[in-house]
DNA sequence: ACATAATGTTAGATATACAAAACATTGATA
DNA sequence: TATCAATGTTTTGTATATCTAACATTATGT
């Protein structure tokens, strides 16, 4: 699972901690999900996309694998 | 967190046991996320749209204590 | 009314998202 | 180059999504 996390944040100069505590969550948590370490709950993915200003379609990225 | 799973499932003429076998989880899990008892992983969600012939935002909809 | 399919419920096991904390590395800036 | 902010890594612990399986209830059809 790929994502534009790193991107959009960067595009509103957050770091990964400022991002971190307007969702609620650690910062590693951040950091494992930009690098496609972990598949987030709906909820957190949705939290994740509204502090950015998007949607769960436009900050994450979907592969064929991930329908397998 | 609400779900148009059912709606969505019936316009298809899906049971659950069907979306289940589609999607690659037991029914009960199906049965589950219809009835908002928990929170999926996000590839989960996508492959449940996919299957539904939708998107994510159009089949979970999120509510304000989802953001908190 | 009976059989069967579909849905719902419950309980225990397993995998993993996420927390917590500590430390390492990179990068910017004075 | 020394300092500090930002990013990255690792380990251990906990909560919970999901599995498995068995059984209960509610439709649906004959």
């Amino acid at each position: 699972m790929k994502t534009r996390i790193k991107d959009l944040r960067a595009r509103l100069n957050l770091t990964q901690a400022d991002l971190a505590s307007m969702v609620g969550v650690r910062r590693e948590t951040i950091l494992f999900l930009e690098k496609g370490k972990y598949n987030p709950s709906l909820k957190l993915a949705h939290k994740v996309a509204a502090a950015l200003g998007s949607t769960i379609e436009e900050v994450f990225i979907f592969e064929e694998e991930d329908l397998l």
